[in-house]
Formats: structure tokens, C-alpha cells, sequence
DNA sequence: TTGAAAGCGTTACCAA
DNA sequence: TTGGTAACGCTTTCAA
């Protein structure tokens, strides 16, 4: 039991290579390289014996060297600004999890706001990452967005963008404002408002145009229309107690769930306002939170997995490399009701 | 203006290497090397002519090469099972930025539960990260944890691990969990109960062992001690329930704020319970939700921002390399008093 | 199917 | 301070 050279105790420094792993067993080091490529020519009995003694000594292939030799890091970048909102670990977590699956491995980026944003992404580029994932962009201007996706396959989740350079992942906003605008129709809502996050994202853009759109349609009357000039909780807050204030508004969508989440809590404990009785609220996501009984909020389910499914799909099948024209798939999500929108009550 | 071989438009393949640099503006590919080198012995002027035509054809030194050569990486890998409680993202978040600022790069591991997670794992090793930090390792074996941080630089957050073989930074447990029972005990209370996360994890047994005691040295009851079966809202909502059912305590410490969310609003809309009239509640953490008007929970405070600048710190100096003997920093947290816990009233 | 050898793009050592 | 030149550990032709 002399395992004083290989196995070792915390101390160890230098993981056993192939090459010494081959003239230990007394084949090729081409022979070990095959024995862990998936379909390579070698014969099963050989491979069956390499990797009966790569056990043995805890020979795993060195990942640094095959990306080099393969110029393939088998990593993919993704791109991340904001972790508050619940939306996005959860999304980051599913994505996380479906790259693994096949293989891949997330190298995360979590820019802040504020300093030098190309500084904060050189190593997308340093680090070869063979695709990127942006996911809200929200921070990222176009020419930022461009560069740190140039000449690399890259997906944006939850973004779209005009230029038709990048392949983009979202939920189809559209309908979702429309749907909205619909409910509070249905329920007998005549003067709606609108709580937007940042206002110039497109996701923000798309809900807003939607819904507003489809109340002039329907002849209800935009009652109001607020920033909250981030997607949070207490921007929520902040916008909820301008819509009070204004008075006189039957329902109102929050551009996103968090958003939503905070707009309740003020109506209720702040502005005295009953949801939904004196007040209807509708958000979008439908992150964990909104389905709370304490919440419960009616919101528009973006299809998660769906989303993260279509985007790793398009890595591994390479349509959102740069050769390829830029696909935008727009996948369609679902209206949730629950208890935060209820029938209009004269008052 | 004919940059129709290097700029180039979305199709472009190979960057630019150093060699075909060095030779471009005839000086050694040692020389480009150096000009990247922060502290390398190099005539500053010879820098800044290389990084000016290093800017010129948009030359970055590829990260791979530069791994495989230094055998060093610069790559952490975060090692994560659970991102739905909020206090995971808000600690990843700062933990990436952090690792971002010191020039480290973070590779997540998101672990499922169930399936074979040395298979999941194998990729750390084989990715020759510099580090291992493991955050909530609830879900790994000592085993398994082990076999990840075996031979490299590790730090567990957020638990504490007895073997003495791997670094741990984590925050107070035991003065968090006094504190509480001596909050309670300030304000009167004598029928205590505690529910737990994760019955045998670190965090849960340091809480609740401290708790416990104390509450025994101040002649406080211990009225019922209730198992969440896992950290989250719903599991806290189930032990409210029970707590409810049972009757006849005047306080309840959760053992994290997401177990103690879900147990304020079951108390509030399930149990027909006021809180802190007819209960109190307190959390551990601080997470951002317990902060809400809302909630506005009374819990302890993690140092979050200190336990992220002693794990890189600790990253940093060597301090958690294999050959060093493993440091266990405890850092003190802050009893944060709110809305949710208050005087006992005869009832 | 197997082995030998030429890269992959750096860094680091050694002379100059 | 500079340039030449071995590594670094793997993948991938090319012959055998």
C-alpha cells in the first residue's frame, strides 16, 4: 500500500499527465487522448484498459490544454447585471443546469453599473468563451453589447435588439401587454395606469406599447403612466404611492412581478388602498414570489424553460454563430390569474 | 482605410496571435509578452509602441495560452446547489464582483440535488480552477467535499466543516442564535419554538443549539421545535402551520428569513394569528425581503459584505491552499430588531 | 487501429 | 532590458 508518490495526502501538487500516464501503462499518448474522446478510433478493449489504470491513478485530461489544442473552451459566458430581481437567478440557475447537461460550463459576469463596462468584459473576450449569453442587457449599450459579442456565437435572453446582428431569446412581450390590457377589460376596468422599469429596455418598450395600445383599442383610458426607473421592489413602491396619489385609477400593470410585489405592499399598508378591491395590479414574470399566497399576484408567465432550452439549443447547433443570420425567437408565455385582479367595484 | 483583413466583420475566425505582433513590428514575442506584464522588465517606451500597435490590429493575449503555460488559471469556481433563496444571489453577486476585481474570473457549478454529483463535479478539477468556493454546501457530503476541494485552494462559505482540513468563513451562529432568545426573553416571552432549515447542516445545528441553550439559561420554554425539512418558503409556511396547531408559544425563531416569510404570512392569512401581537417572528440573515415594509422581519444580520472580502482575502494570500492549515474565520453578525417581534401581552 | 510528431499561444528561463 | 527557446498537456494529422 506504498501510495506515497501518486495519491497523497492534501500536499499534492502536479495531477498526473497523459503522457506519463501512457509510458506507465506502455501505449500512445495518442492511445490515452482517444480513450477519452467519445467516438475516436481505438479499439474498446484498449480504451477499457486506459481507464482502468487512469483511475487508478486519478489521471483526469487537462482541460486548459485540450481548449488550446482544440481552440474550444466547451465555456460559454454569460452576462449578467442584476441578481436582485428573482427572475434572473432563477433563469440563471435553469440555464446553468442545461449547459452542464451538454457539457458546457457558465463563466459568470456580473457587471456593475458605472465603471468602465469594456474593462469589466475584456476577459469575455481574453478568455475565448466559445459562446456568450447576455441576459438582461438592460446596462449594456448597443456598442458594448456589439463588442463584447463580436465574432463570437452570443444569445440575448430577454432582450431584443433591432440591429439583426444578435440572436435574441424573449418572451413575446406583446402579447402579454395586450393580455393584460384584456383582463382588466374583462374584469370592468375603464382607467388603467402603467408602471414602467427602465424605460428604454426593450422588454419595458414592448409591454408598454402593447398594453397601451390595446386599451385605446378597447376604449379604456390610460389614467397614468409612471417610471419607476429601475426593475425593483422599492421603485415599485415609490410608483404605486404616485398612483395613489393621482387617485381614481381601476388597475394597473407593473412592468415586472418585483415591481408589482412592492406596488401591493404600498396600496395596502401605505396608500390604504384594498387589492383588489379598491385597486387592481397585474405584473410580469411570474417569479416564485408572485405565486406567494400573501401576493398572489396576476401576472404573465414568461416560459422559462422554454427559453432556456431554445437558447442552449441554438449554441449547440450553432445558428446563433456569427456566419449564421441573427434568429430572434419569440416564445409565448401565459396568462396567470390570481388574486391581485378582481371585477370592478364602483366607488 | 482598407481594414478588410484584420477588423473585419462578423465572420472573422482567428485573432491575431503575439508572434504574428512581434513580427509585425519587429521586436521578439518575448517582448509582447512582457508589455502585457504588468511589473515585467521591459523599457517603457518598447510597452507603449507594442500596445499601440496591440491596440491597432486588436490584439489580446489569449487566456488559455497563458493558463496552460503559468499553470494557473484565474478562475474560481463557485460551487452552488440552491438559488432560490435570496441570500445565494445577493452573496454571489458580491462574491463575483469581488473575485471580478482582483483579476479572478468565476466558474458556476450549479449542482442538482440527486443525480450524480461527482459527475457534475468532475469539471472543477478538470478545469484546473485556482480555487473552490463552496457555498452552501448542504447538499454535499463530507465525501464529495472533499473529493472537489482535494488538492486545491478551498473555501467553504457559510459553513463550517469540523475535519479541519478546509477554510470556512462564516458568520457567527451562535451569538445569532443567543441573540434571539435573548431578544425574546427582553420582551417577555417564555414559550419559545424553533424550526429548523436543514436539520444537520452547520449553519442549522450552530442556530439551534445556541438558541436552545439559551433559552434554557434564561428559564424560557422551549414550547416546540418544528423541522422545515429544507430552506424555503413553503417549508416555513408547513412549520407555521404546526406551530399554530400546536398553540401556546409566544415566539418563533426561524432558522433563515425565507423559512420565517413563509411563516409570517401563514400565520397572518392561514393561522388568524397577528404578528407580533399574537406572535413574534424572528429570521436569520437579512436578506433584502426582510427589510420590505411588509415583512419588515426582525433577524440577525450576516456580514455579507465582510465574509466576501475575507474569502477572496483568503483566495488572495494563499491562506486556503492545500498545504496550509485550514483558518476558520467566524465574523460577527447584528441583531436587526423590526416589526415582526414585540412585547408579550397576556392573552 | 495505433504511434510519432507537429502544432495550439503563451510564459519563463537563460544568454547576450 | 532584450531575444531565443524550451516547456505547458493536449489534439490531430500523417504514416505505418
Amino acid at each position: 500500500m506504498s501510495d506515497s508518490e501518486h495519491a497523497g495526502g492534501k500536499g499534492r501538487r502536479k495531477p498526473i499527465t497523459a503522457r506519463e500516464l501512457a509510458r506507465l501503462i506502455g501505449v500512445s499518448q495518442s492511445a490515452v487522448s482517444r480513450a477519452f474522446t467519445p467516438g475516436a478510433s481505438i479499439a474498446a478493449e484498449l480504451r477499457e484498459k486506459i481507464l482502468r489504470h487512469a483511475a487508478e491513478v486519478d489521471y483526469h485530461p487537462n482541460a486548459i490544454a485540450s481548449m488550446l489544442s482544440r481552440s474550444r473552451s466547451n465555456i460559454v459566458g454569460i452576462v449578467v447585471s442584476d441578481m436582485q430581481n428573482p427572475f434572473y437567478p432563477a433563469l440563471i440557475e435553469k440555464l446553468s443546469r442545461a449547459l452542464q447537461q451538454v457539457g458546457l460550463q457558465s463563466l459568470l459576469f456580473n457587471i456593475a453599473k458605472g465603471s468602465n463596462l469594456e474593462h469589466q468584459l475584456s476577459a469575455v473576450r481574453r478568455y475565448n468563451v466559445d459562446a456568450v449569453i447576455v441576459i438582461s442587457a438592460t446596462i449594456l449599450s448597443g456598442a458594448t453589447l456589439r463588442w463584447v459579442t463580436e465574432g463570437r456565437a452570443a444569445v440575448l435572453i430577454n432582450r431584443v435588439v433591432d440591429g439583426g446582428e444578435l440572436s435574441c431569446v424573449a418572451c413575446d412581450n406583446i402579447a402579454g401587454g395586450r393580455a393584460i390590457a384584456d383582463h382588466f377589460h374583462q374584469l370592468g376596468h375603464r382607467r388603467v395606469a402603467y408602471v414602467a422599469g427602465l424605460a428604454h429596455t426593450s422588454t419595458n418598450l414592448e409591454r408598454q406599447n402593447a398594453f397601451i395600445t390595446r386599451v385605446a383599442e378597447l376604449g379604456m383610458t390610460l389614467g397614468g403612466h409612471f417610471d419607476g426607473g429601475e426593475y425593483s421592489y422599492a421603485a415599485g413602491r415609490r410608483a404605486a404611492l404616485e398612483v395613489a396619489a393621482k387617485g381614481n385609477i381601476d388597475a394597473v400593470f407593473f412592468a415586472n412581478d418585483i415591481l408589482a410585489a412592492g406596488g401591493i405592499d404600498a396600496f395596502r399598508d401605505e396608500a390604504g388602498l384594498r387589492v383588489p378591491e379598491d385597486i387592481s395590479v397585474a405584473g410580469f414574470d411570474d417569479i416564485a414570489m408572485a405565486g406567494w399566497p400573501r401576493y398572489s399576484i396576476t401576472t404573465f408567465r414568461q416560459p422559462l424553460d422554454e427559453m432556456v432550452q431554445v437558447t442552449v439549443g441554438m449554441i449547440e447547433d450553432g445558428s446563433c454563430e456569427p456566419g449564421q443570420s441573427a434568429t430572434i425567437r419569440r416564445l409565448s408565455g401565459e396568462l396567470i390569474v390570481r388574486k391581485t385582479t378582481g371585477p370592478f367595484v364602483s366607488r
